[in-house]
DNA sequence: ATTGAATGAGACGCTATAGTCTCATCAAGG
DNA sequence: CCTTGATGAGACTATAGCGTCTCATTCAAT
């Protein structure tokens, strides 16, 4: 019963900090439907919550990103295929876009950046690859890709895409772009 | 006087509220060189301030887009140059991402809700105009311009780009995509 | 049936911060 | 010089929300 009680408080306090991230862990507990001192039994504090939370996202993040990789030949398809990964798992970190809080945490911070910086390792190898336009910079790029993911996850749970839909365009519109006509200035001649 | 210390009050919340939205009146006050009482004097409450930021920046926003909008001949250059004005005013509406009691105000929520309905307008022209891939929902096209656009002034923020270059940047990614190999599936035949 | 762990409910104190008010100061204009 | 309006400093109050603690209850395991 434990487990599924923090479980349960997680998710509560994933959804509710989403939609705005100073909810109070009253109302937290409110909706996990629990009493609110067994949230602070289970996390210690309200910043304890939140750092559970952020772990666990982190932690899911890392997960489908290693097995996303696992299965590519090539820099470029592992990075299509993490793009893709990512996306799929928005609902678990979404949440964290808004919490200030968190940004103090040394912990936190830092994993978000080794994550950017795991990014950009895929990046330039698939440039590398000859996959990137060589015009833009690799931190763009990066930057670019974030964004779309964003995007994606938020048309997602927004309802306004489907799961699999939004992988496909967020990866569709990073390698491809929006436009009909294209300019290929950078592909073989024609 | 009175105008100076209000614009001064106005652009250290901006600033401070990007960093933490939680920002507390004492610490704008305090960054804005002024005493805590003028802030209340001048804006009322602490929501009246945060109210008059997003009304400025949505008037900010919405006066460059109409401007950019005024000199193009053809929609999908309208979508060109909104964008790059957008990009380019992103340091006045940037706080709002993370402004969290504001989603609760009408009259903010309502304006963000028409900008990104005007967008869309522009978009679906220039899709009549032959420029959008017809295979991309226009909802995705919104929203992946929004990513695009929020991930250009996120990057001039951090002082990765420089403004004309994340300009640049971003309508290039919308249009091209960061692909160097074109697929140029709806292309002319080649 | 008994025991122990987990829980729910709620009282309580504490702190941070919003908002009000007063008073002294200062600058500008007449 | 005098007046007026804006300001800064700071005291004061009210409240929301965090965190602690206690006690009764429930439920599972023995």
């Amino acid at each position: 019963m434990a487990l599924a009680t923090r479980e349960r408080i997680l998710k509560a306090a994933g959804t509710a900090l989403l939609r705005n991230p100073n909810t109070t862990v009253d109302r937290i507990a409110t909706e996990a439907r629990v009493g609110r001192a067994t949230v602070f039994r289970h996390f210690g504090s309200r910043a304890g919550l939140l750092r559970a939370l952020a772990v666990r996202a982190i932690a899911e993040t890392d997960s489908v990103t290693r097995q996303a990789a696992a299965h590519a030949c090539t820099a470029t398809d592992a990075l299509r295929l993490v793009t893709r990964a990512v996306v799929g798992a928005g609902e678990s970190f979404r949440f964290l876009d808004s919490a200030a809080e968190l940004q103090d945490e040394l912990e936190i911070a830092e994993a978000y950046r080794r994550q950017l910086s795991e990014l950009a390792d895929l990046v330039r190898a698939a440039r590398r690859e000859g996959f990137i336009r060589p015009d833009v910079p690799t931190a763009w790029v990066v930057a670019s890709i974030d964004g779309l993911i964003w995007a994606g996850c938020r048309a997602v749970g927004d309802g306004e895409l489907g799961v699999v839909q939004a992988q496909d365009l967020v990866w569709e519109t990073i390698a491809n772009g929006l436009s009909a006509e294209r300019k290929r200035r950078y592909g073989p001649a024609e």
